[in-house]
DNA sequence: TCTGGGGTCCTAGGACCC
DNA sequence: TCTGGGGTCCTAGGACCC
């Protein structure tokens, strides 16, 4: 088998080197015999981690359910003035806009963007559908974002590379024609080298390092690609003149101990060695649920700030019930407005259910930890977290309420805390809400203002659509279930 | 109109127990 | 009575992931 290119190029000659159109991008050859038995290979037994990485998903999920944003510029993400960006399609990126660049800066660089609110559910959706294909062909699926995961398929288990390049072409394949969507896969002998070849392999293509060959691959690199190195990482590891993969192996475990900290250190000298045995398992229960919020514009009264912690507890214990815990521990976060963040816990000696216990314990908190100044965001974070059903054999019966969150709608809710009342869900349209028409059928809402609406009436399986411009208060025109656009 | 929201894991100090 | 070491839990802060 001959590689199409050798691990050694540089990695610029990586990207140029692949045709557009390929989808298969082998990156190294069949491992070097003194390469066979290293330990960490079960005794020459390859291990064969896949990571499947959906390219630019949110955006993606939106041009594919919005069909006339194909081909366009899209940024997803906050739409309010302290936004940032969740996910960019390629057009976008090509204007260098990146996921976490704040929305103002991506607007002023791509103009011409069409900028859309996050439709989680709808992300979910399509998630599922994504992953339960993997989890048929491939056995069981550590998801680890909405659009990517990692599988260590029980068929490839002492497989050769072709046989592991064949599987990973049907996967992929078998992802596009159940959710029309592209994923770049990547596949290696532990999981940071499988995640490194998916992002090799991108967009829409597959690259596979042969067993033996990681050091050669990761070397070039720069450090930043390695799982677990962040900015600050980076910038300690420049500081001693160590920008690639390869200069940081060369480092002693002590020197990269003492920059990065003990577990970090000890766990990224052996990564940028290749050496990688974690496993893949399919993730258990959440170990807390937050919900927090950034203001448009800074707190600057009490109230609102009692209000919005009122409103985060309630957020964050909805889910806690519907994931069925308990929570032991509650934690109150808030960011001033010079943008330090300060928090605040206290943990019960019995987890709980009860939503005012819970909102009673964050006002409590939340005193002690305001800022001198504004306050830019409140969040509430429950941890601890206990089966709710386990817990109730144990606990003491939960203590009565005067409204209990099942009869009590969040502006009861806040009205007994003292808060503001939640406003209506009756806004104005704004860009990107999803419409249903008698004759026109479900489309999303372009542009509105001026007591008019632009809509564009399209689905998935539509194509592009055509626009029409309404009147905001039109009655023929109503709210619509995001999932639609996914017929 | 600088800097989202939902997570995981690590560190370090103090309390407390043995 | 004094000193000390190890383990665990709690708290606050922070790095990092997408
Ligand atoms: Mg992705």
């Amino acid at each position: 088998m001959l590689a199409r290119l050798s691990a050694a190029q540089p990695r610029t000659g990586v990207r140029r080197a692949r045709p557009r159109t390929s989808q298969r991008h082998q990156l190294s050859t069949d491992p070097a015999p003194h390469h066979r038995a290293l330990p960490w290979l079960n005794d020459g037994v390859p291990r064969w981690v896949v990571h499947l990485d959906m390219d630019a998903f949110f955006a993606a999920v939106e041009q594919l359910t919005r069909p006339t944003l194909a081909g366009r510029p899209v940024l997803v993400g906050g739409v309010g003035a302290r936004g940032v960006v969740a996910g960019a399609s390629y057009e976008a990126r090509a204007y260098g806009v990146r996921s976490a660049m704040p929305m103002s800066q991506a607007r002023r660089q791509c103009p011409s963007a069409v900028v859309l609110p996050l439709r989680l559910s709808v992300y979910r959706a399509v998630s599922e559908r994504v992953f339960s294909v993997v989890r048929e062909v491939a056995g069981p699926v550590e998801q680890v974002a909405l659009d990517e995961a990692f599988t260590e398929p029980a068929e490839l288990w002492g497989a050769d590379q072709a046989a592991v390049e064949e599987f990973g072409m049907r996967l992929r394949e078998r992802v596009r024609r159940y959710t029309g969507l592209a994923g770049s896969l990547g596949a290696g002998s532990g999981k940071q080298i499988a995640k490194i070849a998916s992002g090799l392999a991108k967009p829409d293509g597959l690259c596979i390092v042969a067993q033996g060959r990681e050091r050669e691959v990761l070397a070039p690199l720069p450090v930043r690609r390695l799982w677990g190195v962040g900015p600050v990482a980076e910038a300690a590891l420049r500081r001693v003149g160590v920008d690639t993969i390869g200069a940081l192996a060369a480092l002693s475990v002590y020197e990269v101990t003492s920059l990065l900290g003990a577990t970090a250190g000890v766990a990224l000298h052996r990564l940028a060695h290749g050496v990688d045995d974690r496993t893949v398992a399919e993730r258990g229960h959440a170990k807390q649920v937050s919900a927090e919020t950034t203001f448009e514009a800074d707190l600057g009264d009490l109230a609102s700030v009692r209000a919005a912690v009122t409103e985060m507890t309630i957020h964050a214990h909805r889910r806690l019930l519907t994931s069925a815990r308990s929570a032991r521990t509650v934690t109150v976060k808030v960011r001033g407005a010079d943008f330090t963040t300060r928090s605040r816990s206290e943990t019960a000696v019995t987890a709980t259910t009860d939503v005012v216990a819970l909102v009673d314990t964050a006002q409590r908190l939340v005193t002690s930890a305001l800022p001198g100044s504004g306050v830019r965001l409140i969040g509430v974070l429950l941890s601890g977290l206990t089966s709710a059903a386990q817990q109730s054999l144990f606990d003491e019966p939960t203590r009565a309420t005067p409204l209990t969150p099942t009869t009590a709608t969040p502006a009861e809710w806040a009205e007994w805390h003292h808060a503001a009342p939640t406003p209506e869900p009756e806004r104005p349209w704004r860009a990107g809400d999803d419409v249903t028409h008698p004759d026109y059928g479900h489309g999303w809402v372009q542009g509105a203002g001026h007591d008019r609406v632009t809509v564009r009436f399209e689905t998935r399986s539509t194509g592009p659509g055509p626009v029409r411009t309404l009147t905001a208060t039109d009655p023929n025109l109503t709210r619509a279930d995001p999932l639609t656009s996914l017929d």
